[in-house]
DNA sequence: CTGAAAGCGCTTACAG
DNA sequence: CTGAAAGCGCTTACAG
């Protein structure tokens, strides 16, 4: 441990030692064809013996280019989130790229300041997961921002939120959540239900209100008093449901997530009723362990980790947008154990 | 949109506007106190109008500090690292910092690789999240790698895993894995527990071996055929359950975490029997969903988002690192549904 | 195929 | 309190 890391070996350093100019150096190691076999050789032999390693912010100022994707979140401990963001770097690793991931803490309007970050940081590809929200001051400075780093060529991808008609260089992946809570509330009603309680998620999401809008489309009589606000939370979902239940005439209750929805089996339970015996209970996302839930959870299946991972590689310039820029993913009904005929 | 973002604004545009020369606006860029009032508005009035933003990768360049901090993962998708992950942007955030999570897909060995990419980017602190590997090569140049943040000043810390002994500028945040395993075997063994099944994680890593070594400790018989080897997701509980089911001997299977428990759930009952009428069952980390299995997993209860908080505290340089450079955190205990008194 | 030179956008002593 | 100048470690035309 000589202090042999005192000053980590740069690119002249290479270039000393192996006999050449810095601009040799920097060909092969942006593997260019014009260096000649000998030479190259002896370059990378002098950064192998020199353990040299590019720095990142050198090249990224030189070059214009940083090889990092910046990735905004709400929050990683949802499992929405944390799906997505590891199907990004499933992509990312295999594109050599870095992705920087930022956490608006589940305050969307925070995503402006974590896009200043990722601004400072030159990020080559960013992507906003999540929903979005209706507030149009917020939405004009999305779109400057956005628009600032479209204009310096970096690839933009929104996953799991609608298109922005202003931005026509960013790519959307959208997912059917208008259409999943439809198939939901279709089934439900299949089996007979007619007076269905439904926990939404916070105020002026896309994701909130697409996946409102489905339930309102299906709901039988629209009466506005069987919405429950929630916030994506278990402990949310538990609170709109012991709402819900106060009245005595529903007899199911759909949650805007499974987070939620996890909340409402308890609240179920802890009012002395049994699911789906007494009230049939469904989410949404269906994460893994849908499958564990007391009974086994019907939900809605959407591709978390393929979405991610199809925004990762466009995000990297694997692949190109298509030519409308919008993806739009599928999203199923799993029928499990939590939703049962209305009993007569 | 005409072109206005077309070259960002550069520190000398500030400069130029505000009638200074550059070196003044750096200092009001950097908080200097050592600049005029009247000259500091000036300067600010110039930021503004210009929407000046400083580019992270010239300021790490002439500063050597990068204002990033590296998060080393195993996989997102597992509540284990996201919840500690999002811990660690709580307190990234409040710092102004950066955190750039690098996840090795599982695989340690893809450590070495991430925080390659890391030093690159010079990053101001290191996090490595979760288990360490057994393996002499690995953490020699791991060692080697660590050794040269730490010479550049950066902050490391491990979060759940053990300290390294031959790198003294590290802080290690460890997780009581062994004593918590313990304390759950003594539970089932006061419930008359003899034959008790153990789905291990993957080999040769610490959180594995640290857990197991309590299972070790406390089991009755040590019996090795009663060890069957997971990797720590919940397919692969499933199937070793099935397994430790073939015997007819055993009254309870505990799990090195809780997504393993889980698909021990699902094994035990795929096998016609009930839990924990016919089999106990328990897991580890007492994730959220903990409370929704069926029945509700008992299981050990790790601080997670509070380790990753700390973790993120000391690699931003809020907290500082405690003299003895270990943080040793609890592991409770949490008694819920699956495992009950054996019959007699 | 290779090199000399300018430049990327900041910070930091050094003077004053 | 402020400025001129050097330097951080790369890349990229431009020549040859």
């Amino acid at each position: 441990m000589r202090g042999e890391f005192a000053r980590p070996a740069t690119l002249a350093d290479v270039a000393n030692r192996a006999g050449v100019s810095a601009a040799t150096v920097s060909r092969v190691l942006n593997r260019s064809t014009l260096v000649a076999r000998g030479t190259r050789e002896r370059v990378e032999k002098a950064i192998h013996e020199l353990q040299y390693v590019v720095n990142g912010h050198a090249r990224a100022l030189a070059a214009a280019a940083s090889e990092v994707i910046g990735v905004v979140v709400g929050d990683m401990s949802d499992p929405f989130f944390a799906h997505i963001v590891a199907g990004v770097q499933d992509q990312t690793f295999l594109a050599g790229q870095l992705a920087l991931v930022c956490s608006t803490g589940s305050d969307p309007m925070r995503e402006i300041g974590q896009l200043e970050h990722l601004r400072r940081l030159r990020a080559d590809g960013v992507i906003l997961v999540g929903g979005s929200v209706r507030d149009a001051g917020h939405q004009r400075e999305l779109t400057r921002l956005l628009g600032g780093f479209h204009n310096r060529g970096a690839r933009i991808v929104l996953c799991g939120r609608p298109p922005i008609p202003d931005l026509p260089g960013a790519c959307a992946i959208t997912f059917d959540n208008t259409g999943g809570t439809l198939r939901l509330m279709e089934h439900l009603k299949a089996l007979g239900h007619t007076r269905i309680g439904y926990v939404t998620g916070p105020p002026l999401r896309s994701t909130s209100t697409e996946r409102l809008h489905g339930y309102q489309i299906a709901a039988p009589g629209h009466d506005p008093s069987l919405i429950e606000q929630g916030t994506f939370t278990r402990e949310s979902g538990w609170a709109a449901s012991r709402k819900l239940l106060l009245r005595n005439d529903i007899t199911a209750i759909v949650a805007a997530n499974d987070l939620m929805a996890a909340g409402a089996l308890a609240a179920v339970r802890s009012a002395g009723l049994s699911v789906p015996e007494s009230i049939s209970v469904a989410g949404f996302d269906d994460i893994e362990f849908c499958q564990d839930t007391h009974p086994p959870l019907t939900t809605v299946r959407l591709p978390l980790r393929e979405a991610g991972a199809m925004a990762g590689r466009i995000a990297c310039g694997l692949d190109a947008a298509p030519p409308s820029g919008v993806i739009r993913l599928g999203a199923d009904l799993v029928v499990r154990a939590t939703t049962s005929r209305v009993k007569a």
